[in-house]
DNA sequence: TTAATGACCTCCG
DNA sequence: TCGGAGGCCATTA
């Protein structure tokens, strides 16, 4: 099987450090798809039975709005798992999300 | 092959 | 400032 969309969005988000957050559309335009941002979260949607574990709760919406916690179960935990990071979410929101933000295209 | 889906992003009222 | 609708592209059935 040939490294499809969602390979490369499998190893973008993989690639996150620890304590840092990107968004789907700042994936889709590392891997040059630009207006594809749904394709990152249609490939999360398959990220499920993904191995290894995909921290696709290091991934938002460009507001940096928990849009996908639903997905999660239970819900709270991708909240859960960014505070681990040391990451303050209100509100389903990540503050200072800029600051934490992990832009793949400038980082690699 | 065609049609439908989606954890988004952007524009318009 | 807030809300709603459309468009984008790849994958699956």
């Amino acid at each position: 099987m040939e490294p499809s969309f969602y390979d490369q969005v499998y190893e973008i988000v993989r690639l996150i450090p620890k304590g840092r957050v990107t968004s789907y559309g700042a994936i889709a335009k590392s891997l040059g798809a630009g207006g594809s941002s749904r394709l990152v979260g249609y490939a999360m949607n398959n990220a499920h039975g993904i191995v290894p574990k995909i921290p696709a709760h290091r991934v938002v919406n460009r507001n940096g709005l928990l849009t996908g916690k639903f997905h999660f179960s239970p819900p709270g935990l991708m909240q859960q798992l960014l505070e681990n990071e040391g990451l303050v979410i209100i509100e389903d929101k990540i503050q200072h999300f800029k600051v934490h933000f992990w832009d793949p295209a400038t980082e690699l």
